[in-house]
DNA sequence: TTGCTTTGACCCTGA
DNA sequence: GTCAGGGTCAAAGCA
């Protein structure tokens, strides 16, 4: 953290996302010794799930593994042919039948499972696929995906519950945090891990993976284009929903390996989800997950649940959903209509505008699933509205800065937000000016208000809409942590690592100020989503330490 | 034959 | 005005 002389703070925020367990570890340790057992490969700046890798391979190769060194946690599907990354998987043991784990409504609480924001799904289990599960099935701890799909807030009890939690944990291991070599990793995974423990992995030729990757969020997409985007290994591809006149799109990243690094969704679909044969025996994890939000036909209805639920939102929620909904006063049903309102140019420039809030999600989840936003005035984290006026790398940081205005009339407040040179997991967000305003309040939540800093106080920070959990944050802490929650997508579960950090004063950066912990998890979209949550998972969590 | 992927070229935008 | 980069087009090839 620093501050850059006048009204300008600069604060750092270092996370580590690279914490998943073995269920089967799990499955024969007790929470303190997954809590407490270490893992190496959590020094090693282990950012598989991290999709921002064109950016870490221009900042230190030699620090930086390269996805093909560490293949990112992988798609949002849960889908044993996906080429997940093995660290991505949780492995069940053959006493676990994955069947019994997928038609749990408990492992898959609906109330917090997240589609895939346009797709209102995640991924599926083709029914070959369930072939090869049944005796190793496992389970992506991913991010946006998984975090949505384990997130779960409904009481649980047994194995399930366990299994639910920890896989909560794992998620928001993996997703969210940072807390690299100070805190032991339940387990972390790494390819070489994997390598050294091999673990029932599911690979796949890239095209095959492509293909099934195809109606793995329940909709038919034609690929239109592939680039390889500078600066990055992995190959971006373009696809777009093949149903007539529908106007979605979403580029997808992978790495070398064929594991999908990255998708932004772009647009909504304007149809419902076509019903597919492929979608059957085990049913996708989104049917299971999401049978009662698919957001394809009821938009509203998503976000009602998200809110309701507390759900993640995924990634560029507050970019996308969040922004769209705060924004336009409509929940999700306006992305698409956002993009009939603004010229294809000008969408695209919204995207890119995602696109750089969303890259520093890639260092805590990946792949990071983000519903292109049509507007280009993002909601960042810290409550206040932001515009991006600009983009640049600047010298000494192979970054891109980000440049973004507060939308306020007359507010002069800006900031840039950029991944630090030295460490791609930290995230510099640097504020410039005063807020002459209140946080402004978000259309249909209130939750901006109900988060807002009573007035009077320190301003010089936006104002961030966290509640209790962040009691102990500084604002500074507060303000970079935003910004990596806001390009986190999903509002972090409360996690093991948590509970056991807000204890111990070792892990640093947790509930602290910048880097902490608690700081990333404040929610990306808002308050709106956090409100209910927190008090279920001090609960949670309590319950859970007795 | 159909539908999809691949891939090089072109277009657009922003620096 | 130039250049770089991302997004899209569309022909060719494949299953």
């Amino acid at each position: 953290m620093a501050s850059s002389g006048g009204n300008t703070n600069t604060f750092m925020n270092s996370f580590n996302s690279n914490y998943s367990f073995s269920s089967s570890q799990f499955m024969t340790s007790s929470f303190s010794d997954l809590l407490s057992d270490n893992n190496d490969d959590n020094n090693n700046n282990r950012n598989w799930g991290f999709s921002y890798q064109r950016i870490m391979n221009s900042i230190n190769k030699d620090e930086v593994p390269k996805f093909k060194s560490f293949p990112p946690s992988s798609l949002p599907m849960i889908s044993s042919s996906s080429p997940a990354s093995p660290s991505s998987y949780l492995a069940f043991p053959h006493s676990l039948s994955p069947s019994v784990l997928l038609d749990s409504p408990v492992l898959f609480n609906n109330s917090n499972t997240l589609p895939s924001p346009t797709t209102g799904s995640f991924g599926n289990l083709n029914s070959k696929e369930d072939n090869s599960r049944t005796s190793d099935f496992s389970f992506h701890s991913r991010p946006a995906t998984s975090s949505s799909i384990f997130h779960s807030s409904a009481p649980r009890n047994s194995l399930d519950d366990l299994i639910t939690r920890q896989q909560q944990t794992t998620e928001f291991s993996t997703a969210k945090i940072g807390v690299k070599s100070e805190v032991a990793p339940i387990q972390s995974f790494s390819q070489e891990n994997m390598q050294n423990n091999p673990a029932p992995i599911h690979y796949c030729q890239p095209s095959q993976y492509v293909r099934e990757q195809k109606a793995e969020d329940g909709y038919n997409w034609r690929k239109y284009g592939q680039k390889q985007v500078k600066g990055s290994e992995n190959p971006r591809s373009y696809y777009k929903c093949t149903f007539p006149n529908c106007p979605t799109k979403k580029k997808v990243e992978r790495n070398l390996d064929g594991h999908i690094t990255e998708i932004v969704y772009k647009g909504s679909h304007n149809h419902p989800k076509p019903q597919s044969t492929r979608r059957s025996s085990a049913q996708s994890i989104q049917n299971l997950a999401y049978s009662n939000l698919d957001i394809t036909n009821q938009p509203n209805a998503f976000l009602e649940n998200a809110q309701r639920d507390s759900l993640a939102v995924t990634d560029n929620s507050s970019a996308s959903f969040g922004d769209e909904d705060v924004d336009q006063g409509s929940p999700i049903s306006k992305s698409g209509e956002n993009d009939e309102n603004e010229p294809e140019a000008k969408r695209w420039k919204g995207d890119n505008e995602n696109e750089v809030i969303s890259s520093a999600s890639r260092t805590v989840r990946e792949p990071r699933i983000v519903v292109q936003t049509t507007s280009d005035i993002d909601i960042l984290d810290d409550g206040y509205r932001w515009r991006k006026y600009g983009q640049k790398v600047v010298k000494g940081n192979p970054n891109p800065r980000s440049y973004y205005k507060c939308t306020f009339t007359g507010c002069p407040v800006r900031k840039h937000v950029e991944r630090a040179s030295h460490d791609q997991r930290a995230v510099i967000t640097t504020y410039e000016g005063k807020h002459n305003h209140d946080v402004p309040a978000a259309r249909g939540s209130g939750s901006y208000s109900m988060n807002k800093p009573p007035s009077g106080s320190n301003n010089n920070m936006p104002a961030v809409p966290r509640p209790s959990l962040l009691a102990n944050n500084s604002n500074q802490g507060m303000n970079v942590s935003n910004t990596l929650f806001n390009t986190a997508q999903v509002e972090p579960p409360i996690t093991l690592q948590m509970l056991q950090s807000s204890g111990s004063s070792s892990y640093s950066g947790f509930g602290t100020s910048s880097g902490s912990y608690m700081n990333q998890m404040q929610p990306t979209n808002n308050s709106k989503l956090i409100s209910k949550e927190e008090p279920k998972d001090d609960l949670f969590f309590s319950s859970f330490l007795n």
